[in-house]
DNA sequence: ATGGTAGGTCTCCTA
């Protein structure tokens, strides 16, 4: 049975519950990823969700920051959290499917803005996070599993709108475009969007700060689905909802969906 | 080189 997903940072569920339902009724994918909830999991308006058919959450959450959460359309059930680099923060959260597929949904440190661990301790804590991510999934190699989330890394040239412009930019530098490599290799994940979508620049975030954001364009792919290769011949139609970024009152993040035929 | 916008929360932190 085919089912599609989509990964979407929301920046506040709360706020921002009304484009989350115009997604769940326009776009229907059967399970939805989200990031950047900003809310404790009990706080999360759960009852419109649930009247579009999205009947199963799982979730983690914190006041103020972070917090990630699965709604779904197909039953599931929760297969683990990790606080990678012990910050206690709500940025993992995995479930499994009855068809027997893991999903994790992941938030990334940003980093900050100095890309010097030395200087800034929040890059440092980027890189423990991704370490440790690695670490992981070398000793559990995973299997049926897609990984998603804003993994706030653009790992290609052309995932950025001007690579030489964002190499010392934190999201861009090659030590993380590196470590996120390694991260991808140790589990052995396939990125489904540039399987299906492999030439030229294609973004999944735009700066609130960059005014006219559709026509500067001066967009970063941060956003990510990954598949074990077991099952990554099953991914395809995958596709960025650019769209969604001028919709009223919108994420910095479009949505990014995959299918899976499994 | 700098500042630009947005959300949550308790006056500034994070992105």
């Amino acid at each position: 049975m085919p089912f599609t997903l989509a990964t979407w940072n929301i920046n506040s569920v709360r706020l921002r519950e009304p484009i989350v339902l115009k997604l769940l009724e326009e776009e229907a994918p059967d399970v939805l990823c989200l990031q950047e909830c900003k809310s404790p999991v009990e706080k999360i308006p759960t009852e419109g969700f649930a009247a579009l058919g999205y009947t199963h959450m799982v979730a983690r959450g914190q006041k103020g920051y972070n917090g990630v959460a699965i709604l779904s359309k197909l039953p599931m059930v929760e297969a683990g959290a990790e606080d990678y680099a012990s910050l206690n923060h709500a940025r993992h959260i995995a479930a499994r499917l009855e068809n027997g597929v893991t999903i994790h949904n992941f938030y990334v440190p940003a980093g900050g803005d100095i890309p010097d661990r030395d200087k800034n301790e929040k890059f440092g804590q980027k890189l423990d996070y991704l370490r440790e991510m690695k670490e992981d999934f070398h000793a559990e190699k995973p299997e049926k599993s897609i990984l998603v989330g804003d993994l706030n890394i653009a790992p290609r040239e052309d995932d950025v709108w001007n690579h030489k412009q964002l190499l010392k930019v934190v999201s861009h530098t090659p030590i993380e475009v590196e470590q996120l490599g390694a991260t991808q290799d140790a589990g052995g994940w396939v990125d489904i969007t540039r399987q299906d979508i492999p030439d030229g620049p294609l973004f999944s975030w735009w700066s609130y700060r960059s005014p006219q954001w559709d026509t500067a364009d001066k967009g970063r792919r941060l956003d990510h689905v990954w598949a074990t290769g077991d099952i990554s011949n099953a991914g395809h139609s995958s596709r960025v909802l650019r769209a969604a970024r001028g919709w009223e009152k919108p994420s910095d993040h479009a949505p990014v969906f995959a299918t899976f035929d499994l």
